[in-house]
DNA sequence: TCTTTTTTGTTCGCTAGTGAACAAAAATCA
DNA sequence: TGATTTTTGTTCACTAGCGAACAAAAAAGA
């Protein structure tokens, strides 16, 4: 099927645009968490998301060791090791050792990295529920089409990332 | 109007997934960026793709100079100072002055860096013809519903950065 | 058991990019 | 014109993250 060019021009410069935006929305997100810490008194330092990601991951699998955080999150080892050296130091995750096992540290979170652990899961359901807001005001039609054109886009780029 | 949960969580779901591919994907298309690039002897050290922006940044507005860039690219002065001479050094751009105005000074592209500014452009045209074959399957209806989607998404970004 | 291999975590030196401080040149103002 | 302010580009010290090299501990093999 074609298209004029400038409604196909107009569609790609749509999605490149989203994608893009996309970007700025996640700093903002940060920021807007980061403010939201302060409330309870606590300091992130650095203004970069993946600390908290980390603090999420051992929230989801505690007790779990350096390795596991590397696997599980799809960073380098020294990535990893850096950031937790740091929440450690900063007191919102803490280490132990399991099954007389003097080789794996496995960490857990301390009081205080609870808390952010759930303060990120709260902005994460937030997020998802702007999201159902967002999409109310399309037919179910429409949805249905939006939803197979995203799994293809994702399709077609696992596709792509394969070879 | 009200949808099913495991409708909506589904879609909220691709709508992750396509977001975060897409990072993969670009990464990807570097790669194979660079791999061309080199079957032309051009060796673009460095697997990272903002040095090339640049090189398209000048191609596109020479001669420029380094405020030019910077507030084209929205990176930091810098940023823009390290990899404009790393490109210098490397032979992709050239400086020149203006005007007797011995403060400024202007950069452009040596023929390595116009034949690297080609090979950018026509990396993009591809991608965008990629975009053009994947769309071609969809109804002209279906792309109307899809290209309000998107712009919505773009304009409540929009309106999510500002405050 | 003792030896060899694998796993685990740490460290080092590197690249990309930032913000702040700075000096030189240009523009503005008197 | 001369004094002041702004613009421009450079440098420095910093953060984030990576890959490679390494040592200690554990696991596998003999």
């Amino acid at each position: 099927m074609e298209f004029p060019n400038h409604f196909k021009g107009h569609l790609y410069e749509q999605y490149i645009r989203m994608l893009h935006l996309n970007e700025l929305y996640t700093e903002q997100e940060f920021n807007s968490f980061r403010q939201q810490a302060g409330k309870y008194g606590i300091d992130m330092l650095s203004n970069n998301i993946t600390s908290v990601h980390v603090i999420d991951c051992i929230g989801d699998h505690e007790p779990i060791n350096h390795t596991g955080i590397v696997e599980k999150m799809g960073l380098s080892k020294a990535g990893i090791n850096k950031i937790c050296s740091k929440l450690l130091e900063m007191g919102f995750i803490m280490k132990s050792q399991l099954n007389n096992n003097r080789k794996e540290i496995y960490f857990s979170l301390t009081d205080t990295g609870r808390h952010v652990y759930y303060l990120h899961k709260e902005m994460h359901k937030q997020k998802e529920e702007r999201f159902y807001q967002f999409i109310e005001s399309y037919t179910e039609a429409e949805l249905q089409t939006i939803g197979k054109f995203m799994s293809d886009l994702v399709a077609r780029a696992e596709e792509y990332s394969e070879k």
